[in-house]
DNA sequence: CTGAAATTTCAGAAATTTCTGAAAGTCGTG
DNA sequence: CACGACTTTCAGAAATTTCTGAAATTTCAG
């Protein structure tokens, strides 16, 4: 591994980044690394490049592949394990989004359906705050799924589009619900 | 405040939920204790409903308004700053999404762009790789600065014509350009 | 099978983040 | 303008997370 000044900077931004973004340093980094790497790596490149333990590098490719940010790739004639990112953006972003929404808000959607199947026990506000947020949430992923569902073509368009989609839909008569409660 | 059972399991959530949401576990039950309360709380009572020292929850407050997600607000008749979260949902997310973008996006674009300026280094895929990101985060921000600036009533309308929306697209005859490069 | 190469696990060390109590600061009223 | 009520700051303690080296496990060529 190389490690031109622009990996070096890249590389470094993604370690940092990688606190906001809910996993850690060398995490981070070893995506970085990958990303910007045309051929795929194996595990003992990756350490030396960042100068972490084998050990540390490791872990770090087993949370990346959870995540399916990262995929093993057999490289013939080489007994070692590979890793590479998929190549397309937009996966790599549909993935992001997906694993995203199931760790940060599933949990609490299920979390707030539980709460409301325990009944009424005397405090209308709070009822009612919980309900209307579990609405919103609902409403939100459900927008989400269908527009996971598109391809990437159609995404693309769509988002192109822009501001204009609200004249559009104001010309389609939609005749929908309007703003909750 | 009471703190019933429903209080009780929504904020312990919301202090679970926190690390994954990037911030703490305080700062999610500050949000969770304000966001179930009618009336606005004082420091006080924030600190005696969760058992907290009153150095943190002052801490904790600091952080959720520079968020933008708590308002302090004054109760005439009493010296004490009271607090609350704004009640309209959609504004609350909003901010949220706002703050996000602003602290886990936008450095990275700023970096990308950075790295690109620097000039051709000799690394052809690397640098591709960095344009490609850069172009696609341009893509998407682009379309939030959209949709950010429409009424939530459009909004939602938008929202809840899902998958129906591809269609109109295409028959709207937009001639736009498809997948990138 | 065997054993060397490669990978993973894991207990504790190191680093980082969160939380606290005490001290310093702010504010408004008498 | 001084005093008490309230709030913030901050250094260090406590808790949590990350990282490492050593040991255990897996893999596969011979």
């Amino acid at each position: 591994m190389k490690m031109t000044p622009l990996h070096q900077e890249f590389v470094l931004h993604f370690g940092e980044m990688g606190s906001r973004w809910g996993i850690n340093r060398t995490v981070g980094q070893i995506y970085a690394l990958l990303f910007l790497s045309s051929a795929p790596l194996n595990a003992d490149q990756i350490t030396e490049a960042l100068s972490i333990s084998r050990s540390n590098t490791s872990m770090g490719l087993k949370e990346l592949q959870s995540w399916g940010l990262v995929l093993r790739k057999h490289l013939p004639g080489d007994r070692k394990e590979h890793f590479t990112t998929p190549d397309d953006l937009w996966l790599i972003v549909r993935t992001l989004i997906e694993e995203r929404k199931k760790r940060e808000i599933d949990p609490t959607l299920s979390k707030l359906r539980e709460l409301e199947m325990q009944g009424p026990g005397g405090d209308d506000y709070a009822e009612a705050r919980i309900a209307e947020l579990r609405e919103m949430i609902e409403m939100m992923t459900d927008f989400y799924d269908d527009m996971a569902r598109l391809e990437t073509e159609k995404l693309v368009r769509l988002m192109t589009y822009g501001s204009r989609l609200a004249g559009l839909i104001d010309k389609a008569g939609g005749y929908l619900p309007s703003t909750r409660s």
